[in-house]
Formats: structure tokens, C-alpha cells, sequence
DNA sequence: GTCTATAGAACGATAGAC
DNA sequence: GTCTATCGTTCTATAGAC
């Protein structure tokens, strides 16, 4: 049988928003791609605005649900690496199948970014425990800078497709910088 | 003398691309902001790509200049956190007075990561002869994924503004992920 | 250089037939 | 559920008076 109306307009939503963005992409192009008609977004969502919720959260509940798993998983004195994999290991093994997700870590959309922030912040918790677990030295201020920059990181680095030795690599880069030594 | 409606231009349309992006951006609350006139900004740029890529210039040319300029003054043997301040240093400064720096490196809109990869591209040879001679013993191949992840983190913690204690934290944790010893 | 007025096109959304 | 047709809005860009 084929796919439904809903699941080809999600399909195409996904690949459009990361390819594109949210404001860029229009609903006629959508439609147009996911061989909908233009009206069957409003249809089957409401509106452009909670088909990207749908969207995101399609993309982001494995994630988030994975890493939680990992999280739990670890042993009761992790390495740093190890908990990094737990952390971006779900995201870098998604990234292929979809794509979206590098850009919800990076794009400045204030629509993308607090939806991506509901998704995760019951996960956020969880991740600042692992890393103030394995990192009893650096103090928690400066804790809470590096996974700042860690996500938009390896957000960045998922824009483009990352082979598997290429993913050892940046967690490699990645432990190294949380493993830095407190500044003062 | 008040300040010309070019240069009112200039500086609403840098702090709008900042705030909501180029796409989100409309003439009509960007002359508004800058208490020009609608047709202000043809008369004066051309149209509203050519206004982004004089601001995008704008913004980075003296980046670009000021981290020639620490790059060609390292000394002969240079520890990685010099290397890193030359090339990370020049844009922590002016993140500050221009926002619109953070953004230009973690944006996914294609209109203007071309413009910023052909502003830092002469830039970008000097950047990496300088961390290849700082960091000899890590494999080129491996040295280039690095920068990727680095420039997207600082693109990311410099969202928000970075206080110069968190500056100095920053510059530790880049500077630990690059000198990371190879990973096979 | 600055303004008004408007052209010309694209947008998201919806009403209503089937 | 799917379609056509269209409403009302908003956009960039420009012509032409001052």
C-alpha cells in the first residue's frame, strides 16, 4: 500500500526544514514534493507552525529516548569518552537517516530553537549528571559552558555526513576539551 | 552631523540579521528600524542580497585583518592556545559591539555561508599552516575535522555574549580538543 | 537623496464541491 | 480525504514627483 498523505507530507517537511530552514521553505514546495495537494498540511496538521512540531518531535524522540538508555547504561565510573558517546553517540548514529537533525543543534531559528529545547530539556538534566560524574575536577560554572559549545559543535559537523572514522574523531576532540583542566 | 541613512542602514540591517536572520528579515521593518525611507535600501545597496553582502563584509573584514595580522605575529614555535587565541581571539573581541559574528558561523542559510566562506577564505590557508605547525604530530586528515567542530562551537557560545572568564574557558576547552592525540 | 504610490508576485490559509 | 479556486496579506522592487 502506499504511503499515506500524513507520513509523505512528513517525510518531505523533514527534508526541506534541514535542507532549507523553516522560514524558507513554503508550503507550496512541500506539497509539491510530498505529491500532496496544497491544502492537505492544514488538513492533516493545522498549519505550517505544527507540522514543524511534528516534525521535530518525529526526529528527536528516538534521540532523546537512545541517549537516555546509554545514560542509564553506564557504568558507575565512566569514562569521559564514554559518556560522551552516550550523549552524541544517538545523535551521530541518526544523523544519516535524517538529516534535520545537524541543523536543530545549530540553526538560530527562535521557532526551531525552543521547540528543540522542550524536546531536550528532560534529557539535559540526565547529561550535566553524567559529565559532573566523570568530571569531578572541573568546576560546575565552567562545566556548563563546554556542552555549549560541544552541541553547536557537533551540530556543525553533522551539516555534512560523517564516515564512522571520522565519528571516532570528533569524540576523540570532543573528551579532549572536557577533559581540559580548570582555567583559575 | 547626523549619521548618513547608508550607514543607519548598514547598522539595523546588522543587528536584524542578527536577531531573526537574513530570510526573516523585511525591508519594510529593516528601513523602519533604521528610520529610512522603503525604497532607501534599493537606492542605496541595490536590493536586499546586496545590502547582506555589505554588511556580511562589513563584519568580517576586520576579523579577517586583525587575525592576519596575530597570525603573521606568532612566534617561530607557538604553544596550540596561542594559535588558537590568533584565530578564535579577533572574533571573541568583537562579538560585543557586532552580533552578528556568532551568527555568520553557525547559520545554515546558503545565502550566507557563501558569503562567509568566500570573505575567510584566503583566511582559512593561514589557519591551518599555522595549527599544522602547532599541532605536528596529529594527521592532517584529522586536523581538518577539528576546525569544523570549533568554528560551529564558537559560532555557538558566541550567541550569547561571553564574559572574558568564560572567554579564557573557552579558548582551554578548543585548545584541548585540537591537541588531542590521534585517534589511529 | 528622499518620498508616495503601486506594480507584480508569492505567501499561508480556507471555503466548498466532490 | 482530496481537490480547485480564491481570499487577504505581505513581500521586494520600481516608477516618478519633489
Amino acid at each position: 500500500m502506499e504511503e499515506a498523505t500524513r507520513d509523505r507530507l512528513l517525510d518531505a517537511a523533514e527534508r526541506l526544514f534541514a535542507e532549507q530552514g523553516y522560514q524558507a521553505t513554503t508550503m507550496r514546495g512541500l506539497t509539491a514534493r510530498a505529491e500532496a495537494n496544497i491544502a492537505a498540511v492544514n488538513y492533516h496538521f493545522g498549519g505550517k507552525q505544527s507540522l514543524l512540531e511534528a516534525v521535530v518531535h518525529r526526529a528527536l524522540a528516538p534521540v532523546v529516548e537512545e541517549r537516555r538508555r546509554r545514560l542509564d547504561a553506564l557504568p558507575d565510573d565512566p569514562s569521559v569518552e564514554q559518556v560522551v558517546e552516550a550523549i552524541a553517540g544517538p545523535l551521530l548514529d541518526c544523523a544519516e537517516p535524517a538529516p534535520l537533525l545537524g541543523r536543530l543543534f545549530v540553526d538560530p531559528d527562535p521557532e526551531m530553537r525552543s521547540l528543540v529545547r522542550a524536546e531536550l530539556s528532560d534529557s539535559s538534566c540526565r547529561r550535566m549528571a553524567a559529565l559532573e560524574r566523570a568530571l569531578p575536577d572541573v568546576p560546575r560554572e565552567e562545566l556548563w559552558l563546554r556542552p555549549r559549545a560541544m552541541y553547536a559543535g557537533g551540530g556543525g559537523a553533522l551539516t555534512g555526513t560523517l564516515g564512522p572514522c571520522e565519528r571516532v574523531q570528533l569524540v576523540t576532540f570532543l573528551a579532549a576539551g572536557l577533559r581540559a583542566p580548570a582555567t583559575a
